[in-house]
DNA sequence: GTCTATATTTCGATAGAC
DNA sequence: GTCTATCGAAATATAGAC
């Protein structure tokens, strides 16, 4: 299971989007002042002084401080997307684990975007959250349609599917509010440990 | 067990701090805005269109938005740690399911005040934060010991119990992210299902 | 206690030189 | 592409009349 988990998390590259050294600068100090401070808590100044640039130098490069939100968030939701849909192929029982396992290690080492995921909907225009929402709905449903095909297996003792999905995503989604680096665990440790009481939780044989 | 947390859950009252009906209003319209935009997000036009008054009269109740925070973060955590001291008396395994249905019920139904305590500690002035983060630990502890004593019973089946508590905490607590009323369960039953949900994750026979 | 009016700062975003 | 300088709007908070 490991490897798996190892390979699905490796194949995963947040930066692809943004080629260019200067952009990465923004972007990374745009990241850390959203996933500490939240959006609206967030100014140009932060951001400036984040990435070495004066703050007029920012708009040659994004069109707003939404426009790089919405990019941030776009993103992130498609790696998060990406890991569920692979993570969920194959036997019901193993992808459940290598599922819970790689959501969980990714909420805990990639906490900054993956707190921009979570928790920055709101800060989204209009537009950009429908094109959000549809991503998120994505990965639910990935989730639910595992949950039912282990059902149908017998593998999973589940009376409500959405439910037990939704509490399945809420077990890894929480680890960006409450983790942290110096804390107990170890990204690796809390996806093993997290893995088994999903597994259970499931009433996995 | 559903007496139980039905009583638990009608002993707390949120309004008990204000007295006044013009506090109240006040309280209600900054909870509504921080809870939907988050505290950077909602400006004092927000509170005072909320509350019926100007922004001026806003500064004779409280002498500003932070402490307006800090007194709903403060009275929110109080009574989530009330509620999670209530629910972890007696025998473990039926504590453990109160104490989830108790928990997730509360961060349906209440999901504003909910936000507030779990998404808005980075806005709070430094003192406030400590004094804040104070009562978060108590609550974290009883869960802890509550799950420490089950396993010492012989009742729960746990490997980490540092671990599993985080774990039965994020269940409820990220049902503040999510939870609509338009949506699939109603409080109750979001309850019920995800403290049977707890249970077989702590591996309760 | 509440209002209108306003002081002061900071915000996001733009202009124009280099 | 980056800078300094600045614009106009919006923010928190206060002054003073009623």
């Amino acid at each position: 299971m490991q490897d798996r988990v190892k390979a699905i998390l490796a194949g995963l590259d947040l930066w692809a989007e943004w080629p260019s050294p200067t952009q990465r600068r923004i972007v990374g100090a745009a990241l850390e002042s959203f996933a500490e401070r939240g959006f609206h808590g967030t100014s140009l100044k932060h951001i400036a002084a984040g990435s070495g640039l004066s703050t007029a130098a920012l708009y040659v490069h994004f069109a707003s401080k939404e426009e790089l939100l919405f990019a941030l968030s776009r993103r992130g939701h498609a790696l998060a997307r990406d890991l569920v849909a692979q993570a969920a192929e194959g036997e019901p029982a193993r992808a459940l684990s290598v599922l819970v396992a790689a959501f969980t290690h990714w909420h805990a080492e990639h906490r900054t975007i993956a707190r921009v995921v979570q928790y920055e909907q709101s800060a989204l225009e209009h537009g950009h959250a429908l094109e959000i929402a549809a991503l998120r709905r994505d990965t639910e449903r990935i989730v639910r349609d595992l949950l039912g095909r282990g059902v149908d297996a017998g593998v999973f003792a589940v009376s409500d599917v959405p439910g037990a999905a939704a509490a399945v995503l809420s077990l890894g989604i929480d680890v960006a509010r409450w983790y942290g680096p110096r804390g107990r665990w170890s990204p690796h440790e809390l996806a093993e440990l997290y893995a088994d009481l999903a597994a259970r939780m499931l009433g996995v044989p």
